[in-house]
DNA sequence: CAAATAGTGTCTCTAAGACAATATCAC
DNA sequence: GTGATATTGTCTTAGAGACACTATTTG
């Protein structure tokens, strides 16, 4: 009878075919726009990061970025540092979305991508001071549907303009993923890739759980109201957003001054909601 | 200047180091139980397919059905594969719940597993006839909370009974993840796996959405309601759920006959809820 | 004071939970 | 009729959305 040290002695995993494995983030942030008059306060922009490809295949097209799993780390941390490795700033959150395993998806062979989000502030990002590669940049996002039903997504970059089309595919247990109707000019999948990581980042918004990593420690109550209604597309009154909030966030002692009207009351995360 | 083609011919995906990848399935089943008098109603079981380990590593002990991704495929197809295969039922639904990708999580090697939750009716369990073999057995499930905050994960199955014991780890988004303190028995990181489906199940089972697939086409109300009190582990009063679920759901002109009582009225899912 | 945002109070409506009451069958 | 489940109606309450109103600052 053979024993299970023995077994593991002669098992050859190299037997049988296997995959690359990669994870793909989709790293968002929200940047604050210009400030038109004295006294109005600034328009928010999602944006997200692409990376231009400096190789085969897709030489010269924006992607997201990633990288390949490496032996000695789980999938998330290897999201984790392909995010910091392109940023230099380590995310909050990041949230996985999907497994894109469709065989033919790389023309390089047999890779299947884990897609994941994660949640950057502007602020982080500035201090990090990596905004300025020429193959890196932040892309603002649009995201809606069209009368016929798809999906566009426009992704634009000074004169970049990336416009994707896309097919929802409502699956069970409320899940949804896209069909590429066309890229847009976007490596790979990542068409596909990025409206689910939105679809997800957006449904999370509606419970309060990733707002708060697009800000600093301390914010207004309107611009976490603002980071909200860009990233679900939708507006709110402040007085309703206010009483939604209040459990999940508590009062400091500062005041934004300077902002030529009533100043706001700088609130920070409550740890325990309940 | 290298063309993407001559690029792709001379890529060697071969010179980076690969794991393998498995998709492992956690099938659910809900079995009436025995009718204890003519009239009353059977109790309901939560069920949970498990297989005997014939070979290393783990021998002997009971796991999830799971296999290889093979590379004509994508992992959604694997799960749905190793499902049938196990119990020559195709699932209605299945769910991804999670990569599990620690490095050390199988002796044999470096292997990432991606956990699957599917759903099957006791209906189509019981046509396929595939309910005797001695590898392969449903064990009744029972998954609470302890007074100290651990979770408890017990599988029963005749006079076999598991029982793992494990601590929540709460991740942001609203995702939780088990860490195990007490394996109870079962192979691999699988307890964890199971404690994640079974979470991820209860979440989608508020919104009624996996609820129907543990039933035929047609079926009375209480029955669907006992399918979701048995998931979740909750007691809800009939008319508040027949007021919740009835936009789900279309009359059918058919009754269940000879029940000791009134005889109740047969529905069927509606396709399209609003 | 004007412009702009900050912040509060309250009305309505919907949906969930609790509970009471009625309906209908097999025996 | 009795025991059990099926089914309907209504009361209460919590929370979301709408809206009106007050407060505070800078130029």
């Amino acid at each position: 009878m053979e024993t299970e040290k023995e077994f593991l002695s002669a098992y050859r995993l190299e037997d049988y075919e296997r995959p690359s494995v990669t994870a793909d983030v989709a790293a968002f942030m929200i940047r604050a726009g210009e400030q038109t008059s004295y006294r109005k306060n600034p328009e928010n922009r999602l944006q997200l990061l692409l990376i231009k490809r400096g190789g085969h295949p897709f030489k010269g097209m924006w992607a997201l970025p990633g990288g390949f799993l490496q032996p000695d780390e789980t999938i998330e941390e290897c999201a984790l540092r392909e995010t910091f490795e392109e940023t230099n700033v380590q995310p909050v959150s990041i949230m996985p979305v999907g497994v894109f395993s469709q065989p033919k998806r790389d023309p390089r062979g047999w890779i299947i991508s884990h897609a994941f989000v994660s949640v950057i502030s502007a602020e982080s990002v500035e201090q990090a001071g990596c905004d300025d590669a020429d193959d890196a940049q932040w892309f603002d996002v649009a995201f809606s549907e069209a009368e016929d039903g798809r999906f566009l997504l426009t992704l634009t970059y000074a004169d970049t303009a990336l416009r994707a089309v896309l097919e929802k595919v409502s699956t069970r247990f409320g899940r949804t993923f896209f069909r590429i109707a066309d890229s847009g000019g976007l490596a790979f999948d990542h068409a596909a890739i990025i409206a689910t990581a939105l679809t997800a980042l957006r449904r999370q918004a509606k419970n309060f759980d990733t707002i708060f990593d697009f800000l600093p420690e301390t914010f207004t109550l309107t611009a976490l109201q603002k980071v909200q209604e860009t990233i679900m597309n939708v507006t709110v009154l402040p007085a309703n957003f206010r009483r939604m909030i209040s459990s999940y966030v508590e009062e400091t002692d500062e005041f934004v001054r300077g902002s030529g009207h009533r100043p706001a009351k700088l609130y920070r995360r409550k740890q325990s909601p309940l």
